[in-house]
DNA sequence: AAGCACTTTTGACCCAGGTCATAGAATAGC
DNA sequence: GCTATTCTATGACCTGGGTCAAAAGTGCTT
């Protein structure tokens, strides 16, 4: 983890910046300032950018690569809350907890640039800005409501419903007929993030194909019939 | 659903108020205008406050009672989100959305009371206050926490821990020896909490008995030894 | 190309917990 | 009181998916 780059580094952040729902509503200036108090680290496969219970100060946003934000078992079993993609943030929402500790841990599945935040930097000039606060109510609602979502499939959707929901979340809604889901993600990684074993994982894909739903080349799958996949969703099956 | 009382309610619902962290930061005439347009609902047992996908706003302070936040499965599972005990809040998130529609469905267990507070007339006042918004985003904060909380004990965790969680979560935390939980609720809500049957509740129960940790009596369970049943948490068992 | 390390698939087996069925308890109504 | 109805407990059984083990790919490196 090094704390490298000369200048164009700048430029990438602003631009990044500009596409982030949570900086939106500031000004010049205000963003001038989370500037320089903005830090760009990059990590090598495999390593931790922070730790669970590890206490927070700063709040992110992936430029390149891709992480895993994860919790661990006392028996060193693997769950993967959320993968984290180039352009999202993550860690806004512990920044207002009374004491602040992360609740999951966060590790690059790739080689990763990541843009770390100054908290307190950030907060101050929220205090300033209404506008900006709902901007980031705005993201802790949807996030909350994404969670309740992954409470429902958890608690009352088996595997293969899962590998579906996943697959389908890859696509854009609106695509009808058939599409192609790159696998960028390695499949144990894929399925840590499922709650399933990568075995069940393989299960599902070759139950999916011999019902002639999916097609699975080296590393991307064809969904042969999106709407039948969503059919499949509301139906409810195993 | 009556939208009943004369006067006395509005002293109720100050009481309330006062109680509560979304409105510590407000300004006396802020907090009238508040009253001003929150209304007071009595619910029945089984009564629906809000459904699932319903649109939303308002959001909600349970007086009196019990409610649940329950999700749906197209099989008619139901998986309770939460269970809301008399003071706490709920709905708040909702409002920041850009499509506010619940996400859960909210039922009284009990005959129950709450207060509906008109969801622009708070935002409204956020607006003139990011105290007060920092207060929301603290509140959020938590609830994300919680609800991350839940994914670990769903995702990696097997029925008796949850049941051990949830008989620890009733006792204050800093208790050590002996302890008794009231059982309020009945057990087949308790066991739709925790996402399992009612039959593995009973199975669990008695489990613990056998092995000496807890005592049932009618519905109230004693816990022989919380330290006890806290290192069963660490140690992970079935 | 041969060896090695890792990832994915496939098969055999097992078990936690769901389902179904039955039987007590408890509560409600008459 | 006595039945009817709803809860809770317990037993018998089944199954989704975890575990373990072994093959089959899939790159790497040398």
């Amino acid at each position: 983890m090094r704390n490298a780059h000369p200048k164009s580094d700048k430029s990438l952040l602003l631009a990044a910046i500009k596409e982030c729902l949570l900086f939106v509503d500031l000004g010049k200036e205000q963003i001038d300032n989370i500037v320089k108090n903005t830090r760009m680290v990059d990590l090598t496969e495999g390593e931790i950018l922070f730790a669970q219970g590890q206490p927070a100060h700063e709040f992110f946003l992936l430029e390149r690569g891709q992480l895993k934000l994860a919790l661990c078992s006392s028996e060193g079993n693997e769950k993967i809350i959320d993968l984290i993609a180039p352009g999202a943030t993550f860690g806004e929402a512990i920044m207002f907890a009374k004491q602040p500790t992360f609740p999951v841990s966060a590790t690059a599945i790739v080689d990763s640039t990541v843009f770390c935040f100054d908290a307190p930097t950030y907060t101050c000039i929220l205090h300033q800005s209404t506008d900006a606060c709902f901007d980031v109510m705005a993201q802790m609602s949807k996030r909350l409501h994404w969670q309740i979502g992954e409470i429902d499939r958890l608690a009352l959707h088996n595997a293969t419903f899962r590998v579906v929901c996943y697959l389908l979340d890859q696509v854009p809604s609106t695509q009808l007929g058939v599409s192609e889901v790159r696998l960028d993600t390695p499949k144990h990684v894929i399925a840590a993030r499922l709650s399933i074993t990568p075995e069940t994982l393989s299960r599902s894909f070759s139950r999916l194909h011999k019902e002639g739903l999916i097609t699975i080349h080296d590393n991307a799958v064809t969904l042969n019939d999106v709407g039948l996949l969503q059919q499949f969703i509301r139906g409810e099956t195993g």
